[in-house]
DNA sequence: AAAATATTTTCCATTGTATGGAAAGGTATA
DNA sequence: TATACCTTTCCATACAATGGAAAATATTTT
């Protein structure tokens, strides 16, 4: 029997899963608790954590026996971060959002068919703002995923739909494509997204997309918060602050506006 | 046959090999240039490619069929730099070293018995910093690793002199345990340490350790810069600049010098 | 201090899984 | 259209990954 398709290398996904929990656990974690959390035999775990540790990718504390994330990864992280190099830029304008809007400001982009946080404003720590969970969205349930989406050519958006579904987080969430693009229509008309506790009840997200060079979807920004404070009469305006900060930063960045 | 105690479990190596050569090509890399490059068969390198995104760790760009490192790297990189949490709080006191010696100020940590430069202060940018090659340093060739060193017992200096060899890096570079305890020694009585052309001829590096709430070396900082314009009339009065920063940066974070 | 318990690390035969050649399926270039 | 190059899939084979068990360590209990 040969590799599993639905898998990959299972040496490597497991390897790997193996990864993602160490950066779950940032007090370190012991071998057998690592086993217990994947599922893999000790003798398993010990060989390909000590595989990842040769290449840097995991650390040993031999003093109190825990392993971490070793620096391997960070330096290869770091060539993700270089690519999305609009993050370091865009700051200054989250930060004036976050002081404008008293909300938090967020900066997202479509991956793998899901938002992903990749920065935000209130702590100011851009490292942190990525791993909460939360921090991937399916993208019809987020004013970020949604500023990206209208972006593209109907046909385009109903063939996502039909791909990944809608996956509704919550009662307020689009689960048809209908709404979903008439949704999509104020977007466009407005300049800017409001997701209405669409993914978190009681989280109002307003966002606006930041253009490529290329003419294409960069990012988006938004500023989230309680939706008993972004109320309706505040909507508008903070929709247009959004709008203008994802403007002036498309202009920082050299992008444009797609034509039409 | 079983596993290779050497290189630990193969396809995983294998895999992660692929992962560093992604974060070396920031504008992609097709597979066949992989397959070139890691010395694996096209087959293989694809199929671990594969596996690499289906767990979210490599990126593939169907438009121009070129591989990118993924989210997750991004993700689990991020681990290691919140655990190595005073690079954030250090920049102020980087840039400000930077202006006032006008040179380049580093921050770097010894790990994996290397002194690997975490942060840098030209760029600005965080990420950049780790991953150019030369990041990593035999300790003993290093003004920030033989800073962290000399705060070492002699005893375990000689354990580690014994255990890791010097690895010279140029003529300058100290090869016997003699002349690099007394450099060791300058170095504990003058509260900075001097890489004199150790690494890289030409390259001259001032540097001073920052400690931890523990009482032991956390990181080391230092200056860098071309010989000719770090000359020795200068050392004196940089050094007392970055052991005087040192020591601010330790405050900041809470640490305080080992007693003795 | 000694015994008991828990955890890490090594070993090894067994089997399942990773492998690379080859072929099929695509996409640019001539 | 034909040619060349690249990506992707398939498959039999052999090799490498596996997990149980034992050895070596560390930690806790008596």
């Amino acid at each position: 029997m040969g590799t599993q398709t639905t898998e990959g290398v299972q040496s490597v996904a497991r390897a790997l899963g193996l990864l993602k929990i160490l950066s779950r656990h940032d007090e370190g974690v012991r071998v057998s608790d690592m086993a217990r959390e994947s599922g893999l035999a000790v003798s398993t775990t010990h060989r390909l954590l000590t595989t990842l540790e040769l290449q840097g990718f995991a650390q040993f504390d031999p003093e109190r026996a825990l392993w971490h994330v070793g620096r391997e990864a960070f330096a290869v992280g770091a060539a993700f971060g270089r690519r999305h190099n609009f993050v370091a830029p865009a700051l200054p304008y989250l930060r004036r959002l976050r002081d404008v809007t008293r909300e938090t400001a967020n900066l997202g982009i479509l991956d793998n068919d899901e938002l992903v946080t990749i920065s935000q404003v209130e702590s100011r720590e851009i490292m942190r703002a990525i791993s909460p969970p939360g921090g991937r969205v399916p993208a019809f349930c987020s004013g970020m995923g949604k500023a990206i989406l209208a972006t593209w050519e109907d046909a385009d958006i109903a063939a996502f739909a039909a791909r990944t579904g809608f996956r509704p987080q919550t009662g307020h969430s689009h689960r048809g494509l209908e709404t979903a693009m008439a949704d999509i229509a104020r977007i466009r008309e407005r300049g800017f997204a409001l997701d209405d506790e669409e993914h978190v009840t009681g989280l109002r997200c307003v966002a606006a997309v930041v253009w490529s060079p290329q003419g294409e979807a960069a990012c988006a920004i938004s500023v989230s918060g309680l939706a008993a404070r972004l109320q309706d009469d505040r909507i508008g305006a903070i929709g247009e602050t959004v709008a203008r900060a994802a403007a002036e930063l498309t202009a920082k960045l050299g992008g444009v506006a797609a034509p039409g």
